[in-house]
DNA sequence: AAGTATCACAACCGCCCCGGG
DNA sequence: GCCCGGGGCGGTTGTGATACT
């Protein structure tokens, strides 16, 4: 604890440290009956002697009661590493995809257990691309990250003039930044339809899961809707440890896909744009084009919220 | 049983953005 | 246009719980 600076004016003794019972008590009362906002006053209104951001936080993070506590589901976790592949360390816009889970909340869980798993699997966390052996391609990757990136700086100021246009939701925690993401959620939604796309539609052609963030894509030979036997499949080809591994980190696996083939996202753009098209002629277009980032920024700036690509 | 290391997460801190004066 | 205060966000720290030696 830090001695109180003798420059604040008129310095009230303020409370730090746990809350306790009693404090919780009084703040849920009084929020309960006053609603919040102000939170400069508000501690003083509710018999607090506690600092307005301190409140803010318990509040936020702890005594909302829209809140869901406990362990991460498989389903959640997944989400949480695609969402920041994408949005990095913006755990607002994350937690405004992960209902009921506080941006606090994902990012410590993302600290203690997520970004350490991506480590051991040797994973750079920051850039969801393997941290070792830099990949020939390096140099697009960076090129299409920073096209991305430009697709997604654009989709976010098409979000802030629409968003103007949209009632704020008031059952959800309103803060000024997440406004942008929450009161427009259908252009990030494009990551669902990612996932969808990628989880349903693509395979890899090695049999080892650890070179998954260089492999081609192929598609199932099957048809469309039995992708899930990629992961059988790959099992079965692996070494003992690979099966460990795999095992260990099916979870994280089953992400990589998305969260390292940044490439193969343009792609799933398209094949999504394609749905009912000649699969081989699909293929064999994505396959020969190694660029699609016009078209993502196509789709990007040119779907209408609402249309197929964006869910 | 005691000491130490590690984990998990609540809470704090400082910076930044935005709106109002 | 500038300043100021409120509020939000991400990074970091503190601390209790648990596991390990």
């Amino acid at each position: 604890m830090r001695p109180p600076s003798p420059n604040r004016k008129k310095e009230v003794r303020l409370k730090r440290g746990p809350w306790t019972a009693e404090e919780d008590k009084l703040l849920t009362a009084y929020i309960q009956k006053h609603g919040y906002g102000s939170w400069g006053s508000l501690p003083h209104k509710a018999g607090l002697e506690r600092c307005g951001k301190s409140c803010r936080l318990r509040w936020i993070n702890y005594l909302r009661p829209d809140i869901k506590r406990g362990k991460f589901s498989l389903e959640e976790e997944q989400t949480i590493i695609q969402l920041h592949a994408f949005l990095g360390n913006r755990w607002s816009a994350i937690a405004a995809h992960l209902p009921k889970r506080t941006d606090n909340e994902i990012k410590n869980h993302w600290n203690t257990h997520l970004k350490k798993r991506l480590i051991k699997m040797g994973i750079d966390p920051m850039t969801h691309k393997p941290s070792t052996s830099p990949s020939p391609k390096n140099g697009s990757n960076l090129s299409h990250m920073a096209q991305w990136e430009s697709a997604r700086l654009q989709a976010e100021a098409r979000l802030v003039r629409e968003s103007k246009q949209v009632v704020p939701n008031l059952t959800t925690r309103p803060t000024r930044r997440s406004q942008l993401t929450r009161s427009s959620p259908r252009c990030l939604d494009v990551l669902k339809a990612w996932q969808g796309i990628v989880a349903g539609m693509f395979v890899f052609s090695t049999q080892d899961p650890r070179s998954l963030t260089t492999s081609t894509l192929r598609f199932p030979s099957a048809g469309w809707g039995e992708a899930e036997e990629w992961r059988g499949q790959g099992m079965k080809g692996s070494s003992d440890a690979d099966d460990a591994w795999f095992e260990e980190d099916s979870v994280l696996l089953h992400s990589l896909p998305i969260a390292n083939i940044m490439e193969g996202l343009s792609d799933a753009f398209i094949l999504n744009s394609w749905m009912g098209v000649d699969k081989s002629t699909v293929e064999n277009t994505v396959m020969e084009n190694g660029n699609c980032w016009d078209s993502v920024l196509n789709l990007l700036n040119s779907s209408p919220c609402g249309s197929p690509v964006l869910g």
